[in-house]
DNA sequence: CCACTAACCTAATCACACC
DNA sequence: GGTGTGATTAGGTTAGTGG
């Protein structure tokens, strides 16, 4: 394992610093040009590779995201994953670290966020979902975030202490308990064993409706790689949070494993994609993981699919030149597709339903209109994507979900540690638990009266614990005071710095920062963030569900308990927010579209593909 | 340039929902 | 009980940040 990655070069061509052995792009940042499209043919880089055409791809309203259109030899490993592939191979490329779609930005913790995940680590490396929601919400930051990290976390912890992978199980308990040095590789929670309670609960099982489960199938057809803004604006359809969408195709992508082989020979979809085939013999793939599935060549499903209700493929618009191309949520332009290549035989194109994309109605079709059913979530905006629908309920124009989520079942309490704290204070639960942000992540109930955490910290600290659900004195005290009104974190923040924040109940931390601080102009998207949240004629949509801002749920007005109780206990603390100027979201708020590749444009974009002979045309 | 680390991925497996 | 599928984990890799 330690390998370095080099050699394996798992993705791609060895040897070349290329996935793929295909174009490095660099990172293009071309800027911006309006509105020409210009043609291009786009010459891949590997002579083996057809020409095709460039494509930018744009999640609306949020970071424009610029994709190269071209036939990959082989799926391109993680970041250059392709998106809007269609039968004849077509594949959508990332390109430039702007806005590479692909990925969710990436998230900066600041000191005393790592402090505070670094010691509860320490008390246990495996937390539960409840565990994960409370820390995620007292950091300001997406369970999905703590999540990840707990695991990298866990690879980097266990692989310097090299314990011998062996292990792997354990011996007992749950935990958290015994872990003497967090260093030697604690037991691996899996195997619950029914006494000890201690493994702490999972996420609850997250349900998919048939129409949910449509729209995510038609998605994984034409991309099984979606990037974050793909997956976002599938939860935005569906009403299910980004994680869980991420969770579903990775799912979905092993248990369905590409049937065709990645021949970019569009004839060559031989084996018939069987949609739904139960399970095919992964023939292909062995050893080499990296290499992943084969790029998509999903043919169109046999039988599946009545033309895709929202979207097709990867489309372009075939009698026009410079087809603009519009793709589901995301839009994509399409310049210059190569003709006889792509063209799947079947399937129609569609209908040009070209330019403005977003101002097109959106995939889901139609399926607008309600907003939201309080209950759900509006899935996610993970960190910094606010796209904007036209017309939407939420703030600008998100979609409203296709369905509401069948998770309520699971939130009943949002709002675990309050809750917590002021049942023992005897106070009333906290206000509005704001539809949102306990959703998204499928908080789950099983909360409600653990005192776990925070008296797992303190008493790991030596603090004195509260015996019962009641917490202790100390900690508490700090609790109460927060609750009874005591300047919350957004307060203290606004206060320190000087920016006005808002007092709604509803927005956290994060939510205000991001609103504040890291919205420099997108008044649409700012209004979005706004709004949405506490406002009550707002369906609240994403606020909670954010992943960014799911830490911000509003049902924590941004008492400083966990985390100060935590840094307290473990004596690292450390400012709690950052100031103003750092905010983690800022950037790709923008809202705004990037405009088409223009000739210019393209002409930059072909210098700076080493090889590139140049628009050829 | 390089180390660190967040984000992603696969494969395996656990565990829940549903028949 | 069996099946389907969501959730989690280990481990590998990529790529953004910051020194």
């Amino acid at each position: 394992m330690a390998s370095s990655g080099s050699s394996s070069t798992s993705s791609g061509v060895p040897g070349s610093g290329l996935r793929f052995g295909f174009l490095p792009f660099p990172s293009l940042s071309l800027p911006p040009s309006d509105g020409k499209h210009g043609l291009c043919s786009c010459q891949p880089r590997e002579a083996r590779l057809p020409p095709t055409g460039i494509v930018m791809e744009g999640n609306l309203g949020a970071a424009p995201l610029r994709r190269l259109h071209g036939h990959a030899p082989s799926p391109p490993p993680d970041g250059w994953k392709h998106a809007a592939v269609d039968r004849s191979g077509v594949v959508v490329f990332t390109v430039g670290p702007v806005a590479t779609g692909s990925r969710r930005r990436r998230l900066v913790l600041r000191l005393s966020q790592k402090d505070a995940l670094q010691a509860l680590f320490q008390q246990n490396p495996y937390p539960g979902i409840a565990t994960r929601e409370r820390l995620a919400r007292e950091l300001g930051i997406a369970e999905s975030r703590v999540q990840v990290w707990f695991q990298n976390q866990r690879r980097r912890r266990f692989k310097q202490s090299r314990s011998p992978p062996e292990h792997v199980h354990q011996e007992g308990e749950a935990g958290p308990t015994s872990t003497p040095a967090p260093p030697s590789r604690p037991p691996r929670p899996q195997s619950s064993s029914p006494g000890d309670s201690a493994r702490e609960a999972r996420r609850k099982r997250t349900v998919v409706s048939p129409s949910q489960t449509s729209i995510l199938v038609q998605a994984f057809r034409r991309d099984r790689f979606p990037g974050i803004a793909a997956r976002e604006e599938l939860a935005r359809q569906t009403g299910i949070p980004e994680p869980r969408i991420q969770v579903w195709f990775q799912n979905r992508r092993a248990r369905h494993p590409q049937q065709s082989p990645s021949g970019p020979g569009g004839a060559a979809a031989t084996t018939p994609p069987a949609p739904e085939d139960r399970r095919t013999p992964p023939a292909v793939q062995s050893t080499s993981p990296p290499l992943r599935p084969s790029p998509p060549q999903e043919s169109m499903p046999p039988s599946a699919a009545p033309a895709a209700p929202f979207g097709a493929p990867a489309f372009w618009v075939p009698g026009t030149a410079p087809g603009v191309c519009v793709g589901q949520p995301l839009m994509i332009f399409m310049v210059q597709p190569s003709p006889g290549a792509l063209r799947p035989s079947g399937k129609p194109p569609p209908p040009a339903q070209v330019a403005v994309p977003w101002a097109v109605s959106s995939p889901a079709g139609t399926a607008l209109g309600q907003p939201g059913q309080g209950a759900i979530l509006p899935p996610a905006q993970p960190e910094a994507h606010i796209p904007r629908w036209p017309g939407s309920p939420y703030g600008e124009g998100a979609a409203p979900p296709l369905e509401p989520q069948p998770q309520p079942r699971s939130l009943p309490s949002p709002t675990s540690l309050l809750d917590e704290l002021l049942a023992a204070a005897g106070a009333p639960a906290s206000p509005g638990p704001s539809p949102g942000a306990a959703a998204d992540h499928g908080v789950d109930p099983a909360l409600p009266g653990a005192p776990s955490l925070l008296d797992e910290l303190l008493a790991a600290a030596g603090a004195p614990a509260s015996p019962g659900p009641s917490p202790g004195p100390s900690a508490v005290a700090v609790q109460q005071a927060a609750l009874a009104g005591t300047p919350s974190l957004l307060e203290q923040i606004s206060a320190a710095t000087g920016i006005h924040a808002t007092p709604g109940p509803s927005l956290g931390p994060c939510a205000a920062e991001r609103a504040h601080l890291a919205l420099p102009g997108s008044p649409s998207v700012q209004v979005a963030l706004l709004a949405a949240p506490g406002i009550p004629g707002s369906p609240g949509p994403f606020p909670g569900s954010s992943p960014v801002v799911a830490g911000a749920h509003p049902a924590f007005p941004g008492s400083p308990s966990l985390l100060e109780e935590i840094l307290a206990a473990t004596a690292t603390r450390d400012t709690p927010w950052s100031p103003p100027g750092a905010p983690a979201w800022d950037e790709g708020v923008e809202a705004t579209l990037e405009a088409p590749l223009s000739e210019e444009d393209y002409q930059a974009l072909l210098d700076m593909l080493p090889g590139s002979p140049g628009p050829g045309a």
